[in-house]
DNA sequence: GCATTTCGTCAACATCTGTTCACTAAAAAA
DNA sequence: TTTTTTAGTGAACAGATGTTGACGAAATGC
């Protein structure tokens, strides 16, 4: 009886980890939250036994934290790529928001997995992510800082505008995901509204006054 | 043999139903979001065998959406109540932003549940929840417009306009769902941020000229 | 009063879950 | 080379899951 000689039936040695990361992103993306994945689904996906995965995470929810790494890993370059392209004025509106929008859209599953997870996941994750948005805010209030027209707003202000800019962001990334990938005619929507909603916000920020309580 | 002449073992019946739908938000509240709820779990829960619950639903997914139009229904009421109360102007940004998240504070566990299927629900859950929000955007637009001095405003621009505040509420209302209970402090920060953010916004209204392309 | 429908119980099923343990092929270290 | 460590497989477990069907008590209709 001729046996097979050649026996690559598991030729991938050492990418099992990858694959997993890739399987359960995947399943975000097409099916449920992570919260929702069953380990059993995960490695069936990626094509290896159930019992591989404690190779390489002790449980789901490592799975899940390393997932979130990566997600912002990425994203955390991109954004500080982008604050020190120019300093901000109106017309650079326009620039990063595109520059940000593009991201999202070539990112999709990695948002989609945030997005899903920002109130669906575990306490540790949702902290995380809050974590994340919290630094951008503070990043970004601090960017702001730096404006001449902006000397006479406390710091206290500026968080808060920073705020009201990352809220709609954030709002509007999630309203961006809900669409379909080849809706281009919806997502140049959502980037039209982005821009006007964002220059709106700036006309305000002109006219805020600190001191103010109630004069 | 004395056999317990007496067996009210169950004297409840005809509630079940309304304890299944308090018992699952309830496990929403202290555990996990709504959709990696099994039916077992919520019948246990709710002091009943889990064959019951078909009784009263065809499946989770119908209780699901039962819990979300429950949660609606009490706000959109509320809702109601607050936008014919007054014509509305600087001084009346405080009343209902106190309004609006006291209702939250009262109504925790039905706000929970909405927020945590926003994403992580079933594609017909989160376009339910869509459409209702999308309804008060298209509300507040119209209280907008009657307003003389957004009489130069267009109609897409006011859409514009709603929908800044309404993604921002939703987001603050998020970060007030995230303080524990008892989080006095947490709660009048966030309600002095909302309203803070809220002004500027009315401020940013105040100079927006609809017409301009980029003159 | 009796008959019927409503509504909850109990037992049982097939399926899927996370996790264990022993085993082995391949890769790295010696 | 030989030895050791790494990274996969496979069988098996106890427990949880959704759903079925037959049964009975309470509520309702007549």
């Amino acid at each position: 009886m001729t046996k097979d000689s050649s026996r690559p039936r598991k030729p991938k040695r050492g990418q099992t980890r990858e694959a997993l990361m890739a399987a359960a992103l995947d399943l975000v993306v097409k099916k449920a939250p992570f919260s929702s994945l069953s380990l059993r689904e995960v490695t069936k996906r990626a094509g290896v036994v159930p019992t591989a995965f404690y190779r390489h995470f002790p449980d789901m929810s490592a799975l899940g934290l390393t997932l979130l790494d990566e997600s912002f890993r990425t994203l955390r370059q991109m954004m500080r790529q982008v604050r020190q392209e120019e300093l901000p004025n109106e017309r650079m509106l326009r620039g990063s928001i595109e520059t940000y929008f593009n991201y999202v859209r070539n990112n999709r599953a990695h948002f989609l997995f945030v997005a899903k997870e920002l109130f669906g996941g575990t306490p540790t994750m949702r902290n995380a992510i809050r974590r994340e948005i919290r630094m951008f805010t503070n990043e970004l209030a601090m960017d702001m800082a730096r404006f001449p027209f902006l000397n006479h707003v406390n710091a206290e202000d500026l968080q808060m505008m920073a705020g009201l800019v990352v809220n709609n962001v954030t709002a509007l990334t999630q309203e961006m995901l809900e669409l379909e990938e080849d809706d281009d005619y919806g997502q140049q929507q959502v980037l039209q509204t982005a821009e006007k909603q964002l220059r709106l916000i700036y006309f305000g920020v002109g006219q805020w006054k600190s001191s103010n309580a109630s004069s």
